[in-house]
RNA sequence: GCCGACGUAGCUCAUUCGGUUAGAGCGGUUCACUCAUAAUGAACAGGUAGUAGGUUCGAGUCCUAUCGUCGGCACCA
């Protein structure tokens, strides 16, 4: 149990701030992460976990333009509402942040700069076809005319939907702009910085293999035939307003396409984090620490931009800060990727709106609530399904009834009937010993769960240990002996609450909020896991919001409970408010309806 | 079209390298209990693991074919 503390960095993927977090991003990424995050919070290792909004990006200038709004304006709003939602959900960053900070940008830069005095870059000079209407290049997918190959009409500029092959946009015949077919389209020549992926395929290949054992199979098998179909290279720089300048001479028409950036900022947010909160050169201790693990939790979609384009920018800027140290700088130890979560049978929509936006339900339910049924269901090795009954079902049946009630029952028992107090017991007997280990052994049978980020096995270990513990109580019938033994009714209420102890601490990397009460109502003082709070930081031409957590008075540890009998009870309530079957049809009406964007009002 | 993944009880899902009568939760039926937000427990019912072949002493687990669902095929991240 007194393991060297681990450094342990758990990255994930940064959402873009053209709207709303959805029960997608949380079952894709968020919730996984700070589940794992917490676990290791509570075993006392040096957890690290940093995200952000990505501001950058076609799709933010998209539904700038579309508002009328600056890009700034548009993503700024967003990022506010992110940090509402994730504080309110209890996501544990060390550091949400943004990518159109000045430390990013620099970074951003020093690693343009890095990669191309290594050699990973160069430039090409490319045909793209530009709208003299919206003055600027289109993407090949908006570009449509007539196919050179079978001369089918609405052929797209990347492939003919008519034959199949794939095509390139400049010598479609009539081309012309989908989004206005009146729009004459010419060929521009520009010329890009292009990363060259190809220079790593070797390095890239090897480390995948190294790692088959600990990625996912899906992961794996993603990534080997990503790297088997050849890397080819991809250009990084793009002819756009809104994005980070490209630093070099005469490029001022460019900026750095977002995804090469973007990624970067795993790395940029961790010296932020250090710069702003501890130390300048904390951030080292994950990224130039052979101990180290890093950890990327993302949705399937963002596969192939994790497990190859960031690795190989990481090993082209190799030693990047590191002040001639001859530590290799880390790749990711494991890339967590989750699938989809569908919702009610159908695949989420933004247009459609068939979604379930984050700040809204977090209006009407626990955040615990909202926790557990996106865990219980998450969708770690296949697509799931998000169902509104499904969340009443679970929820009533398995945190309200099964957990909740566990608690609530023996709590109350033991407030009322044992003068408010852990009752206090002569010996326990073999039976009351046995559930007692039992509770105990699940922190190694669900901590090994959790390390191998296999957390739908890992909830579900520790809800066995609700349902044995439910049993235990059946057996031992504490409130029949009351009556005719109350020493022995002693011995069942002291030895329940105690696996209820030991559970609170089981299911707190899922139930951090319930966690906190159960611990109060235990007689405990302190908090099990530190505070998430807004800050606002300061840099020398912009200052930005950011969600911080500070885990320095944080007394949870992964550890048996050691219950002292005598230990006064405060009154207790219950953990969880039981759903209404009407929410059902409720919630399912808000599904494919115009929807308005609420105040996100904390606490 | 090419590549990949998946298809297991009414529902949601487990079955790490192929190995005893394929498991769990929910839902259903019966019984027990009353401390608890009418909350719990026990027992029972329920699957020829999409389909058809094949390899093997033995396959849900490997191979082939076929049907179905989904994803990727790089400038959408």
């Amino acid at each position: 149990m007194t393991a060297t503390p681990q450094y342990i960095h758990v990255s994930v993927a940064w959402p873009y701030a053209n709207g709303d977090l959805h029960v997608g991003h949380l079952a894709g990424a968020y919730l996984p992460a700070d589940i794992f995050a917490r676990y290791h919070r509570l075993k006392g290792n040096h957890v690290l976990m940093v995200s952000g909004s990505d501001s950058h990006g076609t799709p933010i200038s998209v539904e700038a333009d579309k508002r009328g709004i600056p890009a700034r304006d548009l993503f700024e709003h967003y990022h506010q509402r992110f940090l509402l939602t994730q504080q309110k959900l209890g996501i544990s960053y060390d550091l949400f942040t943004h990518t159109d900070t000045e430390n990013h940008h620099k970074i951003a830069q020093d690693f343009f700069t890095r990669l191309l005095q290594g050699g990973a870059l160069y430039t090409e000079t490319q045909d793209l076809m530009y709208s003299e209407l919206e003055k600027r290049f289109l993407p090949d997918r908006y570009v449509e005319g007539k196919c050179y190959i079978c001369g089918y009409d609405k052929a797209r500029g990347d492939q003919c939907d008519n034959c199949g092959n794939l095509l390139e946009a400049t010598l479609l015949i009539e081309p012309r702009s989908r989004n206005n077919p009146a729009d004459k389209l010419v060929i521009r020549t520009a010329e890009h910085y292009f990363l060259d992926l190809g220079k790593f395929t070797n390095e890239l290949l090897a480390y995948v293999e190294s790692k088959k054992d600990v990625w996912r199979a899906n992961v794996t098998a993603f990534t080997r035939n990503f790297i088997a179909d050849g890397l080819r290279g991809r250009p990084i720089t793009r002819n756009i307003d809104w994005g980070i300048a490209v630093p070099l001479a005469g490029w001022d028409d460019k900026k750095l396409y977002v995804w090469f950036e973007a990624v970067m900022g795993y790395f940029t947010a961790s010296v932020e984090w250090a710069h702003n909160i501890v130390d300048y050169h904390a951030w080292k201790k994950w990224w130039y620490n052979p101990e180290a693990k890093i950890y990327n939790f993302l949705g399937k979609d963002n596969i192939p931009f994790h497990t190859i384009i960031w690795q190989a920018e990481l090993l082209g800027v190799d030693g990047i800060y590191n002040d001639g140290d001859s530590a290799r700088i880390n790749l990711p130890y494991d890339v967590p990727a989750n699938e989809f979560m569908n919702i009610e049978g159908q695949k989420f929509s933004k247009s459609r709106n068939w979604a379930i936006w984050l700040p809204d339900i977090a209006e009407r339910y626990q955040p615990d609530a909202i926790r557990y049924y996106v865990a219980a269901t998450m969708p770690e090795s296949k697509d799931s399904d998000f169902s509104w009954e499904g969340f009443y079902s679970r929820v009533n049946n398995e945190l309200v009834a099964a957990w909740g009630n566990l608690a609530n029952r023996m709590l109350t028992f033991a407030y009322k009937r044992f003068d408010g107090k852990v009752p206090a017991y002569d010996q326990l007997t073999p039976q009351d010993e046995a559930i007692i280990r039992q509770s105990e052994a699940a922190f190694d049978k669900v901590g090994t769960l959790l390390g191998e980020v296999r957390l739908l096995a890992g909830l579900q270990a520790a809800m066995d240990v609700v349902r044995d513990a439910n049993a235990y109580l059946n057996e031992r019938e504490p409130w029949k002996r009351i009556k005719d033994d109350p020493a022995d009714a002693a011995r069942s209420v002291y030895t329940i609450l105690r696996v209820i102890d030991n559970l609170k601490i089981l299911l707190a990397p899922w139930l951090p909020f319930s966690a906190q009460k159960l611990h109060e109502y235990l007689g405990y003082a302190g908090q099990i896991f530190g505070t998430l709070k807004i800050e606002t930081f300061h840099e020398h031409t912009r200052s930005h919001n950011g969600l911080t957590y500070d885990g320095s008075k944080a007394v949870g540890r992964w550890q048996v409970s050691a219950l002292a009998q005598g230990q006064a009870l405060r009154e207790p309530a219950p953990l969880f408010v039981k759903l209404d079957p009407e929410i059902i049809e409720k919630e399912r009406a808000f599904l494919g309806a115009p929807r308005d964007e609420h105040e996100i009002v904390v606490g």
